[in-house]
DNA sequence: CTATAAGCGAGACGGTACGTCCCGTCTTAGA
DNA sequence: TCTAAGACGGGACGTACCGTCTCGCTTATAG
C-alpha cells in the first residue's frame, strides 16, 4: 500500500477536480495535526480533546469536525505518517535479521516515543467505537502485517522457514506480544524483547 | 495467591472485624455486580456508566463509590470471579495438552462471552487510568501468568521443554496473541487459534 | 417620503453611476428576497437564517452580505414593499373612516399574513441590534406615522378633532395597541379591533 | 393571582411532599438569579448567555438546565419579582390618579431600569419560542392586566367611566402604547407619557 | 473585440453559544 | 447509621449559525 493512499478519504485527490471553489486549507490541516501530536506528547492520550486541539491550533472546532469524525481520527492521522513512514522493509537475505529490524523498530517506537501512548489510546477508543477500530486496523495494522508477510514469504522461499507456515498465525505470534506489552505495561518494551521473541519463535520451545 | 487477597483494596475483609456498627450490605454488593454484568452483556462496556449501574441496581451512586473507585473496579470485580474461577490448572503429564486446555479456555471465554467485551473495556480504561491498569494486572493477569508458569515449569522438569526457557517470554508469546486478537478483532478468537499458537511455538517456525 | 428612498442604504442608486464594470444582478436580488419570504412563510422568522436563504436562493452567502448587513435587512426589504405599497392614504372626509381604513388594513396585514411574523421577528432582532432598530423605524414605522399624521391633521383642520391634539401621542395611542397585540398575541388582531380602538379613543372612556 | 403562584412550575410546593431526598439548593437558585440580573444590567439582554450565567454564578450549566428551560426563563424569574412586587394597586377614589400611579410606575420601570432591557429581550425571545411567550404572558402580563381591570371596574362602579366600557380594549389602549415605546424606542418612556396617555384616552380626541 | 474588474456559487474558516452526557462529590430524609 | 435519591461543579461532547475569507468561473463594460 502506498503511504499516500492512507489519506484518500479525508483528503480527496486534488488533481481530479479542479473546480472545488475553496479547498481545504493546508495550513489548518497541519496546525491541527501538530497540535494533536503536541498535546499527546505533553499530556498523553487522555489529555487530548477536540476542544484542546482546536484551541491549541487556533482553529474552530467545526473545522476539525469538517474533516475528521472524532479525536481518534485526528490522532490516527497525526501518527499514521510517523508510524508508517518509518516502516522498514529490510532484505538482508536472513529472515531473522529482517524480522529483528522490523519488529525491533516497532518495539522501540511503541515503547519509547509518544506514539506508544497514542496508539494505546487509539486501541482503547477502538473498543468503544467500531468505526475507529476499522480505521485503526486499516491505517495502523494492515500495512505492517502486509510487510511482515512479505518478509516471511521471502524466508519460506529461501528455505529458511517451514514451507507449510501459516503466515497470519506467525504474524500474530510475532506482533501480538509486542502490543500486549504496550497495553499491559507489565514489562518494558524494547528492541531486546523483540529479538528474543523472534529467536524463541524460530527455534521453538520444545527440548 | 489466595483468591480472597484479590479484593483487599476495594473490599476490606468483612469477616475480620465483627464490631463495625453496620457492615457492607451483601444485598447491595450483589445487586451492583449483577447490574454491571447485565449492562455489559446488553450494551457492551461503553454502555455501562456508574449512573446506569446504580439505577439498574436500585442503589445510590454513593453506595458504589463507597466500595469501588470507579466503574472499572466494579466491572473488574464482576468478572474476576467468572474469569478466575474457571482458571483450570490441568496436569495431564503433557505440557501441550495442559497449555491447550488453559489457553483454549481463555480464548473461548474472551472470544465468545461478554467477558471479552468487559476485559477489552478494562484494558481500554487502563490506558487512561494507571490505577485501573495496576488493578487489572493484579486481578486479571497475575494469577493466569502464575498458573502458566507452573505448567511450563512442569514441562521443563519433565524434559518436554528446553531447560533454558525464559518463562516470562514464553508466556508473553502464548498470551500476547490472544489478547491482541481480542483487542484488534481482525480475526476470530477461538480454541483452534490457541491450539495452533501452542503448536507453532513449540515446534518453532524454522524449516 | 418617496418609497424609493427606503433602499438607499442597502441598494445604492443604480442609475446614478453607469460606469460600474458589473452591476448588481437583479436575478440574485429577487431570488434572495423571494427565498427569504418563502422561508418566513414556511418556518416563521426563527427558521430563516442567512445560510438557509442563500441555499434556497441558490446564491453564495457573500452575495447576501455584499448587499445587506444581516438577515434582518433582507427580511426588511422583502416586506417593506408589501407593507408600504398597501399603505392607503384615504381621504373620505371623515377622520374616523380614514383611520379605520388605515389601521384596519394594518391590523389585517399583521394579524393574518406572514408579514406579522416577519415584522414581529424584526422587532425582536431590533432589541439586540440598534442598527436594525434604526432601519426598522425608518422603513416600517416612519412612513406609517407620517401618513397617520396627515390623516389626523386633516381631521383637526376639518374641526373633527380637538385642535390642541398631540399628534405623536395620538398616533402612539392608535398604533401601540396593535403592535402590542401582534407581539403578545394574547388576543386576535383583526379589523374589528382596530375599529373599536379608534371608536374608543375618539369618544374617550369617561362617563 | 397570588404572586407566589408564579413559581409553581419551577419551584414546586415544598411542603406538599417532604420525601424529596436532596432538594433544590437555595444558594444556587439565588446565585443564578443574581448573576442573570447582574449580567443583564452590565451588558443588556444580548450579553446574557446560559454559559455566562453559570460561570458568573459559579455553577454548572446543568444546574441551570435542571430548573429552567432556557435563559429566558431564568431572566423571567429574576425580574418577575421586581416587576410584580412593585405592582401598586392604588385606591385613591379617582380612577385617573389610580391609573396614573400604576402606569406611571410601569413606564418608569420599563423606561429607566434594566428591567426594560430585560422585558424587551424576553418579548423578543417570545417571538421565536412559543413556550417563552406563554410564560411571559402568564408571569409578566396577566397580573398587571388583572390589576388594571380592578382599577377600571372601580371607576365604572363609581360612575367615573362609561358603564359599557370594554375592559380588555381599554387596557390594550393604555398598556399597548407603553410597550410599543419600550420596543421601538422612538420617543422616551416616562411617567409624563403615561399620564398624558391616560388623559387623552379619558377625554377622547374628538373636538 | 479584447481585457479586466467586478459579481457570483461554493463553501472553508475562527468563533460563540447551544443543550446533553457523565464524571466523582456532596447533601438530605427516612429506614 | 447507612442507604436511595439525586443535586451539585465541572468538562467535553457534537451542532448550528454567525460574519469573513478565498477560490475559480462568468459576464459586461471601457479601452
Amino acid at each position: 500500500m502506498a503511504p499516500d493512499d492512507l489519506y484518500n478519504e479525508t483528503q480527496p485527490d486534488v488533481s481530479q477536480k479542479a473546480a472545488d471553489c475553496r479547498r481545504r486549507s493546508e495550513r489548518c490541516h497541519q496546525a491541527i495535526l501538530t497540535a494533536a501530536a503536541e498535546l499527546l506528547e505533553e499530556k498523553g492520550y487522555g489529555g487530548v480533546s477536540v476542544e484542546a486541539i482546536a484551541s491549541r491550533a487556533g482553529v474552530g472546532k467545526q473545522t476539525i469536525y469538517r474533516w475528521w469524525a472524532c479525536k481518534a481520527s485526528v490522532v490516527m492521522e497525526a501518527y499514521a505518517k510517523q508510524v508508517n513512514q518509518n516502516l522498514p522493509l529490510p532484505d538482508t537475505g536472513c529472515v531473522k535479521t529482517d524480522l529483528g529490524d522490523m519488529l525491533g523498530q516497532l518495539a522501540v517506537v511503541l515503547g519509547t516515543t509518544s506514539a506508544g501512548s497514542a496508539l494505546a489510546g487509539l486501541i482503547a477508543e477502538a473498543q468503544t467505537d467500531p468505526h475507529v477500530a476499522q480505521e485503526f486496523r486499516h491505517q495502523m495494522i494492515a500495512c505492517r502485517r502486509a510487510a511482515a508477510q512479505t518478509l516471511l514469504q521471502r524466508g519460506i522461499d529461501r528455505g529458511e522457514l517451514r514451507p507449510d507456515l501459516d503466515l497470519d498465525l506467525a504474524i500474530d505470534a510475532l506482533c501480538g506480544p509486542i502490543w500486549y506489552r504496550l497495553l499491559l505495561r507489565h514489562t518494558p518494551l524494547d528492541r531486546e524483547f523483540a529479538i528474543a521473541l523472534i529467536d524463541q519463535l524460530m527455534a521453538g520451545i520444545t527440548a
